[in-house]
DNA sequence: CCTGGAAACGTAACCGATAACGATTGCAGT
DNA sequence: ACTGCAATCGTTATCGGTTACGTTTCCAGG
């Protein structure tokens, strides 16, 4: 509670104890040199006055700082996931942790934040870095892994197989005879929804199924951005009887939409995710999606970054995490004959909250 | 990508712009004193470069670094939730932040860890610092604002009304008509599972319904610890017609377990939970629930921190926030003669995954 | 031309800790 | 007693940036 202490330094200790800061400072961090007794007096100081080191200026000072850093842009639930992850990567590795992340002074965030916060950390107060999502590559003093990173970089990376993942969801829905899958894509400058599109055609150029420009919506990854676009999907006069979303997040709402039109899932309309969060097993009926495990994103990168930092990592340096399609009730096979009558999906459907 | 290159520092600036590093320092805070053609020679020198102030040097020489800091012992959602929160609040408001969590080292976390952490951080890092349910008060230099502190917490900081919300909570089953009514505690070592607790004793005691240890399971707010809690209280020759579980979490365990056992809810049973995440919505009945929002949780610690920093808080250092019930479908009256027929109670509430 | 004072800029101390280095002490070996 | 080597500990430079203070420059006013 109390504040305005002044905080304890190391001088005080040396001063408590009768030495100079250098003993104290070897006593700290357990170097050879010092009597029995001269450390008992020094750790009874430390004890007395409550000392602790400053991480500022040991990390000034020192090279190893037994920190690593994570910078993100934003903080959403796939963040969340991540750092779920990481901190399990983290447990008692003797590293700690610290997130920074901006509070986006200039509205939308201006390009390059990644580096300048890399920057600001990496000069000396964290050994490592994890980047979340960058736009490009940066440049550090210390080792930096980034997650989903831009498309054509060359930086130590973890990535889910998107395409593959992508490729198999729509695969999935081609098996069940489905022709006319929709798709609404991820925003663009996100390698990740590059890779998903790019998934969706190949798949269908390999069933021999043309791609048709009016079939694909373009949202952003925010859940919002899909609702209009499955609404206008699914007013066409030959509308699709399924749809690919490149998020779990956009596919939910895709969910809700199909149910304000009366459309029953999967009776009358397939519906398929990408992601696999949480939320994705509890709707009704569940999402059938792709599972990218963005705690295992976020596992695998603690990892990398722990060994580039102890220097014993011997892997790739980029990493290419499988994706696995996850069947839930979501997806079925089209109707042969396709018809509407909303009563009717109602009752076979079961009853909805 | 490149590793290993050495970083730019203010001296290398006032080195490339002819001027001293005294010169560059101002020129980057923009203090008085530089004239406009030096201040352009240096301005363009840092761009040059690619210079960025280093966080720690600044902050080891500064009083105010513009950074507020949160810390954490683990990750989970609630803390995932409270973030969303802290950095709404902070959304250009020139304040950054920086999330410190530890790795474990010691197994389970040592008593004291927010003191330790803190002290690191708040030497000279961070303005101020959210401390997220500690276990006991801390001092520090700068202001500190706590989100869900021990009971007998004296320092400023933004809880849920638990007890209010217990007590509501149980109140709704009893106007439902339920008398014998379980309840599965949280972590007894923290504040928020006690108030829940002594909500739930005051709504009965208010009702005139005695209380019943046998009802009352010992849970840990992880969800696991419910599961046989909740079948044990379900196997009783007089089990409960309705469970208040203290936390979402363990209220979902309630659902599966009930589901396994055969009994419908809110057929068979009453299931009320306390926390409202985003799952409780989505279960199939959604869970009726007390919501604490999390999220304001956040926002409001980071909102006060925020003006105790810039020394204009006027509000009180003690933030109670509402909480609200939201009534969802796992809870309705109990059948006034009791009878379990597991096919017919499927029968009535739909087909389940 | 001289002076005064403000503007512009450099110098150096400083923040808290670390580590290279030097200085001191203790003790065994001769 | 003297040498030599460890063991022990203090002194000081250093990290990168900030700021108090001192110095130089420049121009207006006399």
């Amino acid at each position: 509670m109390a504040e305005g202490r002044a905080p304890i330094t190391m001088s005080d200790v040396a001063r408590a104890a009768g030495v100079s800061t250098a003993t104290v400072s070897r006593v700290v961090n357990g170097h050879y040199g010092v009597s029995a007794s001269t450390t008992a007096q020094v750790r009874s100081a430390i004890e007395r006055l409550g000392y602790e080191s400053s991480l500022v200026a040991t990390s000034l000072r020192r090279s190893r700082t037994n920190v690593l850093g994570l910078v993100t842009h934003s903080f959403q639930s796939y963040t969340a996931e991540v750092l779920k992850g990481v901190m399990q990567a983290l447990r008692r590795s003797g590293f700690d942790l610290i997130i920074y992340a901006n509070s986006d002074l200039y509205g939308t965030y201006s390009e390059g934040w990644e580096q300048r916060h890399l920057t600001r950390l990496s000069g000396t107060l964290t050994d490592g870095c994890i980047v979340v999502t960058p736009w490009g590559d940066v440049q550090s003093r210390t080792p930096v892994v980034a997650i989903d990173p831009a498309r054509d970089s060359t930086m130590p990376s973890v990535t889910a197989d998107n395409l593959a993942g992508a490729t198999t969801a729509v695969e999935h829905l081609l098996g069940l005879g489905h022709r006319r899958i929709g798709f609404i894509a991820g925003r663009s400058s996100l390698a990740a929804a590059w890779s998903r599109e790019e998934g969706y055609r190949r798949a269908l150029a390999g069933a021999g199924v043309p791609i048709e420009p009016g079939l694909i919506g373009r949202g952003d990854f925010n859940p919002e951005s899909a609702a209009p676009l499955a609404r206008e999907l699914l007013k066409r006069p030959d509308p699709p009887t399924a749809i690919f979303a490149a998020s779990d997040g956009m596919a939910l709402e895709v969910l809700e939409v199909a149910k304000d039109l009366g459309l029953t899932v999967p009776g009358d309309l397939s519906v398929i995710g990408f992601d696999n969060i949480p939320e994705s097993e509890l709707t009704e009926p569940g999402l059938t999606t792709v599972d990218q495990s963005m705690y295992q994103l976020g596992y695998e990168a603690a990892r990398m970054l722990k060994s580039l930092v102890t220097g014993d990592w011997e892997g790739p340096r980029q990493i290419l995490l499988p994706t696995s399609l996850v069947v839930r009730g979501s997806t079925a096979p089209p109707r042969t004959h396709r018809t509407r009558h909303p009563h009717l999906a109602a009752q076979i459907s079961g009853h909805t909250r």
